[in-house]
DNA sequence: GACAGCCTCCCTACCAGAAGGTAGACAGTG
DNA sequence: CACTGTCTACCTTCTGGTAGGGAGGCTGTC
């Protein structure tokens, strides 16, 4: 019988959404076990530790992401409409539910407490991230597509805090409608067209 | 002999420490024994539960920001100066590595794995920190002190996302000066001397 | 002043369950 | 036969938590 899905990437996936919620310390591979329908030991035969899981997990999350991004500059050219796709995009995960949180977010809140291999991976994902959204303003910057009142890098900082930090929010308050509410500003003030 | 702190405030102290690093599930109350230098069920004594030590430890965090506020307030009468001072503490929190990390910001990443008393007690940490910032931001708009783009509440949850954000990405790229860098340009947006 | 009673704080010893992980057997497939 | 994936059974360590006792300090009463 060809499975839709393999068993390892049920056992990503489950792991993906438990971490969401709850951390790295927040989930077992009982809790894992639990959902996918299988015993903790076969877990091991998949992932030997953990550690392997999480990093495993970390580690395609970025290439998702990688791939995600590139698909989103090939539909859309204009810096501005990048940024308002990808602020919608985790709009939607939070509105439906879906994957309300960041998992790279989360994992950076406790990364004191992370495993090396873990937290390199995570670290690897805020530098991806961050140089992405670097060139994305200083294209913008260069174009007049975007109004910046900084240089480009810091800019791209400030609005990947801003996502973070209002993804937050948004749990903390438990209503969605706050991540756009906060980011709506933030947006504008980048658009050209209301430039002082 | 009179101790100058009692055995609840270094338990309390050792367990801030212990989640700012790894959150909820990232300390035990072995842990907590090892740093204080007592036996784990003693603990108890003071904390039946861990639910009733962090719900402790959030209220009283939140009772000690009301405090610090509330000084500076009446230090510091400029809106602006006020939110400067504000990311000026959380920065030399950071910089000298003394309390790296909101502790509410963390509980708040995993908060639906967090334990109903304690989630209230975030959820309200939140409540407080939002409404503080929107009395500055009203009067700040009011004084024309501060130079609004949005609704002052919009502006407050907006800067408190960027803080929250920033302190998140100084934590993964484990540079403290990321965390001034992200928020300089949002004071300087808010600055009414540069306002168009 | 003596002393009984109580209270606070900490201790040792223990518990049940959950944690991550291992060993080895079995079934199905190429 | 070898390989893959799952299973049962088991291990060790850690988890939050409990029971009960002992030392020391207050206080009320004779």
């Amino acid at each position: 019988m060809s499975n839709l899905l393999t068993t390892s990437d049920e056992i990503l996936t489950s792991a993906r959404t438990l971490i969401m919620s709850g951390g790295y310390n927040g989930f077992s591979y009982a809790d894992i076990a639990g959902v996918v329908g299988i015993r903790k030991a076969s877990i091991h035969h998949h992932f030997p530790s953990k550690v392997d899981l999480v990093r495993t997990l970390v580690e395609r999350y970025r290439e998702d992401a990688e791939v995600g991004i590139a698909a989103l500059e090939h539909n859309v050219q204009d810096p501005l409409e990048l940024l308002k796709a990808y602020a919608a995009h985790w709009a939607n995960c939070i509105e439906d539910a879906s994957r309300p949180f960041c998992v790279c977010a989360l994992l950076a809140s406790e990364l004191p407490a992370l495993p090396p291999e873990v937290a390199g991976e995570v670290k690897a994902f805020f530098r991806f991230l961050s140089a992405w959204l670097t060139s994305v303003m200083e294209r913008g910057s260069r174009e007049g597509a975007l109004n910046l009142s900084s240089q480009p890098r810091v800019e791209a900082e400030a609005f990947m805090a801003s996502v973070h930090g209002a993804m937050l929010s948004a749990r903390a308050y438990g209503t969605p409608e706050v991540f756009p509410a906060i980011l709506a500003p933030t947006l504008q003030r980048l658009s050209p067209t209301v430039a002082q």
